[in-house]
DNA sequence: ATGGGTGCAAATGCTTTGCAAGTAC
DNA sequence: GTACTTGCAAAGCATTTGCACCCAT
């Protein structure tokens, strides 16, 4: 199996495109640590490791890494991106808990197997999908619930 | 049941807001035409009416509209937000086609259980979700395995 | 009369871009 | 050598906000 590194270049070489030590260094930082970030959490990140890459380089890094299909980009309500593994992840939904953010991962096949099937009835060709849910975790519930809040 | 205006004016109420002739107007206006619509969009349909509403303004009507259950915010991917009627109209779920930008909507009642039980897996009370498949429709797919482009 | 509402323009926050200088191949 | 890259600062865009004046209740 490919590793990452071999997947960004295969990417970047059918692109004609450079592997820069910028473009290595996010690739590794991306993959180090987190699984959901937003682009400032990598700037952070980066800084951190001593790595001084600018905010610009950051996002069209990111950009490319989407489009090599190493990473994905999800929208949780708010109006910017934030970026989760592709490689090494098998597809997710979320449920998002609008009292503490907190993002619960979760796997269903039989939702999946009923969108192939509402494409197939709408001639549609699904390339990608995102379904998330929102509402309040079990914690933030119970706090809710407090009558003695 | 209850118009759309009393909805508003119910939920106007009870925050102790008044109900001005610009929240009428992008009321009336936001029902008469479109289903889904942007910010600016609406902006444009006011000026072709007569109706010299500020960006501000439709903004914060947007949100009471959002808060008081009329209107549903969408997010398709894109950095803006998209509205849809929730009043009047059935739950239903996206497909986007990256080709044409066409939005078509779907109800699958089996897929809104599963996600019950995803939640009632995980302790999760859910307030809403989203769910949008993205790809191509059949005409962009056509377009696409045309030999002859 | 008065607390909320409006328009305007400026501010915000994330993301993109133009440009001059640097670098991988 | 030459096309692609980078950092910087400026621009872009959708949305929000501060403020002085206005108006529904």
């Amino acid at each position: 199996m490919l590793s990452k590194e071999d997947v960004f270049k295969e990417y970047l070489e059918s692109k004609k495109l450079k592997f820069t030590a910028e473009r290595q260094a996010i690739l590794d930082r991306v993959f180090a640590n987190h699984k959901h970030f937003e682009a400032d959490e990598l700037l952070v990140d980066l800084r951190l490791n001593d790595l001084k890459i600018s905010k610009a380089t950051i996002y069209r890094t990111l950009s490319l890494l989407v489009k090599s299909g190493l990473l994905r980009e999800v929208i949780f309500g708010e109006r910017h991106a934030h970026y989760e593994h592709v490689y090494g992840h098998e597809h997710h939904d979320h449920l998002v808990c609008n009292g503490c953010g907190k993002i619960i991962e979760f796997v269903e096949y039989r939702i999946e197997k009923l969108q192939d099937e509402v494409c197939r009835e709408n001639n549609f060709k699904a390339e990608s999908h995102r379904l998330q849910i929102q509402g309040l975790c079990e914690d933030c519930m119970k706090k809710s619930n407090d009558t003695t809040k």
